[in-house]
DNA sequence: GTCTATACGAAGATAGAC
DNA sequence: GTCTATCTTCGTATAGAC
């Protein structure tokens, strides 16, 4: 029984990387400033991470993506396109107002980057491109020809990434609502014309 | 005849920041990198910007909100909201390519940030509000009514913004061809029910 | 697995010479 | 207007004890 404890301290130092990723992109993601957050023990840090504060980075990401791919797979399994799309749009919404407004996509934040981070660059093209993956899946589902899917699962995240970070700028989900209204009107349209 | 070298050098060190709010984000404008981007000379600093670095990240976003502003208000003037769109995407997909898709939108860049840079968070929501003030206004001048006009430019900044961010991920500008293709759709039949 | 101590560098900021 | 210290703080990383 010595496992547990090791993995909650390194998911809650992932998950406090994951925090400063979203608030600040890459180059906030300090060692200081997580082991601040995660309240983990300094000893603990290059234990967890042997490459230090690159693999802290790495790993966040990992671990944002693949909480976001479980929540989309969930969705869409028992979901029309529609009711994911309120679905995810109630989570960005939530997460954007128990924050006060700081916490924005980690995704993002690990795009705004300056390149110093082995791998990092092509592990969040990867991500981006799993989550482009499931939402025009999700479309064929319902019907949507192939080439629309696609077109429409990437209006689909463009708009609603940038909503969010308008949203976060106006301290307000009023572009995120009036996004959202405009893609669900998209994709009844595709739906209804599949 | 003295001031227009000084002129020179405080743009070039902002030209240079508003590049790093671009590629890093907030907490990556340095003084130490804007010295070594611009080539201005170290002594300088403080004399252009006597509250260091806070002065020189909200000076960058000034820079860049006002570019973008004079930008959007000269093509407004002689153009419909199609061409100010296609203008729009054009600048931006240039910007990535010949940046090998480092620069995206200094203003989101200044969004992703910790806060702790005075009044830069004020100044983003101002500038973020006027660009959208610009585009809701080209398009009740072509008759799209107020209430649509101000949903739809809100949606065109949110994909625009968004579309930006995937393209720089993927390297690759055919998230912003997608979505701006999308956008046309959305104000030839805004433009058409007016 | 966790702790302290330490080395080293990067960065912000100030003082004073030129 | 610009230059050269210099101080301080923060952040990364390693070594070695517990």
């Amino acid at each position: 029984m010595s496992e547990p404890k090791k993995v909650r301290t390194r998911e809650r130092m992932l998950a406090s990387a994951a925090d400063l990723l979203s608030t600040t992109g890459s180059g906030g993601v300090t060692i200081d400033r997580v082991l601040r957050e995660s309240g983990a023990p300094r000893g603990s840090v290059y234990h967890h991470f042997p490459d230090g504060r690159a693999e802290m980075v790495t790993g966040a990401v990992a671990l944002a993506s693949e909480a976001m791919i479980s929540m989309l797979t969930a969705v869409a399994e028992q979901a029309t396109p529609q009711e994911c799309l309120d679905y995810l749009v109630a989570f960005w919404k939530n997460r954007l107002e128990t924050s006060d407004f700081t916490l924005g996509c980690p995704i993002v934040g690990a795009t705004i980057d300056d390149g110093s981070v082995p791998g990092l660059h092509e592990l969040v093209a990867g991500t981006f491109d799993q989550w482009h993956r499931l939402i025009a899946e999700s479309l064929t589902g319902s019907g949507v020809a192939e080439a629309r899917a696609r077109t429409l699962a990437t209006v689909i995240m463009a708009a609603t990434e940038g909503a969010i970070v308008l949203s976060r700028a106006a301290r307000s989900t009023a572009p995120l609502d009036d996004v959202s209204l405009e893609l669900r009107q998209s994709l009844d349209a595709a739906v209804a014309a599949a």
